[in-house]
DNA sequence: CGGCTGTTTGATAATAATCAACTGGCGTGG
DNA sequence: CCACGCCAGTTGATTATTATCAAACAGCCG
């Protein structure tokens, strides 16, 4: 067989498919995924409201979503990187509770939601494995809720980084120098604090040599330092 | 047959159910669920780190879950009422991170999740129900997420009264008195609040007239100020 | 009755929001 | 090509909100 067709897997690491997944159930997964939408930096790929009908897979790239609420005001909650998969907030009512919008070029894959509910029939361990996603998702956001409830400025940055910084190892990039592709407003509309904030935040953690930045350019200096920063029950 | 047997079906409300199942099928469903588990208060009906076997359905009374990071930070994660399910985080990593405690005589069932599984692969919907739940579970956190991080206290009590409400009316009591199951020191660990301005936002939104508060009894005397305050945008 | 816990209230301190000003980079249009 | 305007980011001054510390009080149960 082709190889070329083969050699970039849309699943193989995406956590949907069930580990013991073989090569043939593996391409029944990718035939349902669409390839599509290519997305430049400020396009919506769904709407706040907009029908649900698909999960997205991020290929490259990275987008946030937002949800503004009855009274206008607006939140970013979460932003999605490369190999991540996001929209399950919207099978519930039906439709999307948030708008995507990329924060730069990015290119998704869509996952039709009915028709992976059909395969997860045949496929055994896909169920699981969705469920497990959601349970992930849910975990997450109780960390993400002390994180808002009880961490000051700087831990909350700390945090913050602390999580990218995994994300990029985990996807084979440095774990120490990356560049943010979300601005000093979003980071701060996403942890719950001013623009200004924010930028005191990133200054003060530099004073104490624990990151160096420019601009968006991030560098972690004393990992360590800043786990336990990050934990909070330490100021700086 | 014994029409008091199936008086108490456990799962006819509890939105695990397909709405279109059949009583074959919802006996099916009823029976891999254990009764058990009479809890007092402060009972641990699991503790964070125990091996997940099992979700969780509340017959009476209340719970709340709670969770200690490494350094020790401890945060109200959730209240669970009547009807409600929960023990979904626990999913993800096979093991519960957060403990399960009683905050008054409660009874809880047992829904081996295995078992659950396996019953979603012959009962057409379960698994999509679900998914739902944990979708619903998401959406629900993203609002707190919201509250954590935009909402002043007042505004804050404001939205948690009017959940509390619409799940009192939601089970058929009055939404506009009711007692609740929490101290103020846990409400505010929920909220992210302390214990202090717990009081002092009660105090205010009393004096204001929109509730009348006696220790736990409460009463909602302006349920739609209470909106537009839960709402944000607006101060006392 | 006395000790415990939970709640309230007051005074003060700390943190972050807000308001304001300034900088540097970038693209556009004269 | 430069000037201008715009946006993102930073820094400073001030204000506001909430946490913290402290004290008093109520209810409850042994």
């Amino acid at each position: 067989m082709n190889q070329m067709l083969k050699s970039q897997p849309y699943c193989k690491n995406c956590r949907l498919a069930p580990p013991t997944l073989g090569d043939d159930q593996l391409q029944e997964l990718e035939a349902i995924i669409k390839p599509g939408h290519l997305l430049h930096k400020g396009d919506y790929l769904f709407r706040q409201g907009d029908a649900f009908h698909s999960l997205y897979l991020v290929r490259s790239g990275s987008l946030k979503t937002v949800t503004t609420n009855e009274q206008g005001l607006e939140k970013i909650t979460g932003f999605y990187y490369a190999t991540e998969i996001f929209g399950f907030s919207g099978m519930d009512e039906g439709s999307y509770p948030v708008s995507a919008i990329a924060l730069e070029s990015t290119l998704c894959s869509e996952i039709p939601f009915d028709q992976l509910e059909q395969l997860s029939k045949q496929i055994p361990g896909l169920s699981h494995q969705l469920l497990l996603m959601l349970s992930r998702k849910i975990r997450e956001d109780q960390q993400m809720k002390l994180l808002l409830s009880r961490l000051n400025s700087d831990s909350r940055i700390a945090a913050f980084l602390l999580n990218l910084s995994a994300h990029f190892r985990d996807r084979g990039f440095s774990a120490l120098r990356f560049r943010l592709s979300m601005s000093r407003t979003e980071i701060g509309d996403y942890l719950g604090l001013a623009v200004e904030t924010v930028s005191r935040s990133f200054t003060r953690l530099q004073k104490h040599g624990l990151i160096k930045v420019n601009g968006r350019e991030t560098e972690i200096l004393d990992f360590t330092e800043l786990c336990v920063l990050a934990g909070g029950e330490v100021e700086l």
